[in-house]
DNA sequence: TGTACATCAGTGAACGCGCGTTCACTGATGTAC
DNA sequence: TGTACATCAGTGAACGCGCGTTCACTGATGTAC
């Protein structure tokens, strides 16, 4: 028998895996993805060690929940962003979704890590988490619809054409974020993830400690400049 | 009596000293940071463990060594990019040590990631490595140095200016690679490094897997639009 | 409504692992007179 | 040139640690007739 869908069994289940998410979470944040021990988890809990198999197979699969959910969340919150400023231009909204993009990263920093920060060696992500990372770059895609690039990304615009073309689950993505989508739009969305990361990532990560910059300056920067690159209004 | 400064003993124990980093960073390279390990460092060099200690005051005494190195490695590296394109356009320049940039983060990922990866929690690296980072940014300045900036960049400019002249140790950095530098040559060199880091992680991280641009034509092209906003020549 | 059975959550003991680091020591190498 | 001594490289044993994971098990909870 399995768990019936809403029995008692079933929800407790549910809620288990979730609290021990929940201080998988804490211990990420506190000394990153090495930091999750299940021992501590369990203990934490008040259970034994190996009671956790009950709720998942390893190590390795909370980390791809923690993965999947963390995806979901940016996702979440960059879609929200998308849909609070949905009158503005595009200019405007490519700003609120980058600063939503930045808050979400410094609130849980190690939570971004763990997405995009350095692989575990040995550890490879779900396939899934594909599709969720390109849901989260979603938003970005109507954004540069429609823009005129400059010439200096022409190569890259091109390329991303080509990809359209080839791949067609690219071409679905596309089309449900931005229907007149094209080249352009896969160019401005990957090349505001990469800026959008290489700022980020540096602050998270302390490396601007001691530099005389605000680095919310450096990332409006980067966007302005951005918008100017792909001719947004 | 410490060592004499050419003594037998000194030189063989900087042989050993070198061959303890060289399996480091064979390590490195196959697992990561976390793949260090002391104990299978002096087995591989014939050494009981404990032996490891006359040379190196214990794991993280290793890591700060190891980044030490790299920093310098990838600060040669840019720097001889930069003197092999010291006759051409800022433009080319820019172009030369950013290809250079990017070849030597591919040629040892995991020496990258340990510079500029997620940091290790517990582990904060010793206090001269920003002077090191600087010296690999360092050549960038003199590229940016004389630009007209536009208006998208200017707050950006203005904190670095202010921040020149607020820390000495800064203006004395800037003096030393760009004579007439200003805030506009360390706001360049600053968003050089935030924009090729961006790219570069990225593709290193595997992030890239499965899309269809160049991952190199997209640092040129960054490179280019950068060299348009800082208005180069 | 009661009973027999399947399914589940959770336990305690144990395995095996590699790690960083300390300690008291031995023997070789260099140095000073 | 020889001798006494300081300094160094390196060893082997040991400590203590936490980890992921497997296994056979107990008892409670749900389910089917």
């Amino acid at each position: 028998m399995t768990p019936t869908e809403g029995g008692l069994r079933a929800r407790y289940r549910e809620q288990t895996r979730a609290e021990i998410k929940e201080i998988a979470l804490r211990q990420l944040a506190e000394g990153g993805l090495a930091a999750i021990a299940l021992t501590r988890i369990a203990k934490e809990l008040g259970l034994s060690g190996p009671a956790l198999y009950r709720y998942f197979a390893g190590r390795d699969d909370l980390a791809d929940a923690l993965i999947r959910d963390a995806y979901d969340d940016l996702a979440a919150a960059v879609g929200r962003a998308a849909e609070g400023a949905a009158g503005l231009t595009p200019r405007e909204r490519l700003r609120a979704m980058g600063v939503a993009y930045r808050a979400w990263a410094l609130s849980q920093p190690q939570r971004y890590l763990l997405l995009f920060g350095s692989p575990l060696p040995g550890y490879t992500a779900p396939p899934d988490t594909l599709l969720r990372a390109r849901a989260a770059l979603g938003p970005f895609l109507s954004v540069f619809e429609g823009g005129r690039p400059r010439p200096a990304v022409a190569p890259v615009v091109q390329q991303m054409e080509a990809w359209e073309r080839r791949d067609p689950r690219v071409a679905g993505w596309v089309a449900e974020y931005a229907a007149g989508g094209d080249g352009c739009a896969v160019a401005g969305a990957v090349m505001a993830w990469t800026r959008m990361h290489g700022v980020i990532s540096l602050e998270v990560e302390g490396q601007f400690t001691g530099m005389g910059h605000d680095p919310r300056a450096l990332l409006d920067a980067e966007v302005d400049t951005l918008a100017e690159t792909f001719g947004l209004g």
